[in-house]
DNA sequence: TCTAAAATGTAGCTAAGGCTACATTATGTA
DNA sequence: TACATAATGTAGCCTTAGCTACATTTTAGA
């Protein structure tokens, strides 16, 4: 027997629809960006490191077979993000370039500040890598400013 | 003239390949759930607040059509998370209650948090929405630590 | 310089999770 | 009770992002 439409027994506060509609909406927006920032990342990682990006190491460092990399870059040149020329390294654009640095940086705060909590190392780093993508530039000043205190 | 492999000019703290493989490995982990965490989340706020949890409620508060509704629910009653008979309301399995119940704290305490940072509340909810699906326990429990001073 | 091994590329498959367009079933009200 | 409308379901499409198996190209070392 279910009840009128307009009961609220709520006993915790209920998300209005239109507020969790848009919540997820932009969870959705962040998931779509995430690979490109991720790739973007690592290529700007592995340039620093070893003077250039290979699609190896790249999926050596993503955990996805050098297949999946292919594939990836393939979308992410089309986007504008990088250049790469067959059996050559890859080249981030000043576009991907850009985007490297806003991700590398923010990827840095989110794993102090999680540090900063008292959350061991290796669990930051985990925990930081999925929510990186999913903190807003009003959160993240929230950490910043939570770290220089 | 790209720089030997062994190369290391790194000005900030590179992260291991296997370590960073690793963590972004537990990302993907943390993306094959988080739709079936969403859903019976919905489903329990949903049957609490109207008595039932029908598929345009869902598809509303979701953001989603009820075409999207429809496909992720047979996905999620094939494994095992709720019960639906064609143009009845949506069920939660024992299964779907304890994983609503374990999301809708998590939900709240990261909220919560993120408030407690200074964070206003909209923007609490909406990166929440997101974030809350890569919070370990541990790093779950430093967020409670926080709370509780 | 040759050639085996490493790196890279391609073909073709799967699953999730979106969508529009259309079909069918329930339901509330005249 | 009839029937218009709301709710639900189905068909068929797309993109992303994974994979294995196999083909091709580079490259390093004998
Ligand atoms: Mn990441
Ligand atoms: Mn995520
Ligand atoms: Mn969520
Ligand atoms: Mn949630």
């Amino acid at each position: 027997m279910p009840l009128p439409k307009t009961a609220r027994a709520a006993s915790r506060p209920v998300r209005s629809a239109p507020l969790q509609a848009a919540s997820l909406r932009q969870t959705r927006r962040a998931h779509a960006t995430e690979t490109a920032e991720d790739y973007v990342e690592a290529i700007a990682d592995l340039t620093l490191a070893m003077g250039e990006a290979r699609v190896v190491d790249l999926a050596r460092r993503l955990g996805v077979t050098h297949v999946t990399v292919n594939h990836t870059l393939a979308r992410l040149q089309r986007e504008g993000y990088l250049s790469a020329l067959p059996y050559r390294a890859i080249f981030l654009t000043p576009h991907g370039q850009r985007l490297a640095k806003i991700c590398q940086q923010r990827h840095e705060v989110v794993v102090a500040f999680l540090q900063a909590l008292g959350v061991p190392p290796k669990i930051a780093e985990r925990d930081a890598e999925g929510i990186e993508h999913h903190v807003s530039p009003r959160t993240l000043a929230a950490f910043a400013r939570h770290l220089a205190q």
